[in-house]
DNA sequence: GCGCTATAAGCATATATCTGCCTATTGACG
DNA sequence: CGTCAATAGGCAGATATATGCTTATAGCGC
């Protein structure tokens, strides 16, 4: 659909954001499969179709240096009788992004503001 | 649907041959969704529903004894990038059992062979 | 022979990641 | 402002294994 040179997508941002916010607690890495289900239950049912959707988001957002991923030692999965998991985990660039669309979000706030002191 | 006492079942005799043939090869080792595989490729669309029937019917195989499983090293697996895999081989009581399968499957051609070289 | 019950089979879904193919949307450009 | 093209989204399925729940069936006893 066409993507605005240097923009990003809400799925994207959500992606982010979520992963940011672990960045405060203690392991700050997340996988693809538990972030589909943190935006099945947030989100009102967003689909993602067999989770497509997220994984090439996950994808782009790696190619981009917004995140970065490090496999799993198959042998935790192995001993957790699970598929392997691919970690990621945003990077000082992904934070800034995010950081950068919260500001430019927060203009319109802030002019609605001073708007109504003014009134 | 109440299993007469040792008897196989025609999936589980299937099974078991298929393993046995594999014994001539190279590997002797089969997995559970290669052998999916090969039913229904080989009889005409049986289902096995989403393979549920089939891993019920390996573990059943498995605690008479007639396999044996041993999981695969999931670096390996890692490797390949593919879930790992969990291999099953037909033990001598396994070939005992389709042998005897086999040979009490005999008897009623044996007996229509003598009565057609009577007639 | 008929009904009871044990159990296999079918259906669905969980776990985790990935790719192919088609469609929908949207930014960009004329 | 309308059309084109790039790309995201949706659908489907592959790779492997496994479990819960319901339904069908077959053996066994009466």
């Amino acid at each position: 659909m066409r993507r605005k040179a240097g923009a990003l997508l809400s799925i994207e941002i959500g992606i982010l954001q979520a992963g940011i916010a672990l960045l405060r607690g203690s392991d700050a890495e997340f996988h693809g499969y538990a972030m589909a289900r943190e935006i099945r239950d947030q989100e009102g049912a967003r689909s993602l179709t067999a989770h497509g959707t997220l994984y090439r988001a996950l994808e782009r957002l790696e190619v981009r240096g917004l995140l970065a991923s490090r496999w799993e030692d198959p042998e935790i999965a192995a001993a957790e009788e699970r598929p392997r998991r691919r970690m990621y985990r945003v990077t000082a660039e992904g934070e800034a992004a995010v950081q950068a669309v919260a500001e430019s979000a927060q203009e319109p706030a802030k002019a609605l503001k001073r708007g109504l002191a003014a009134s």
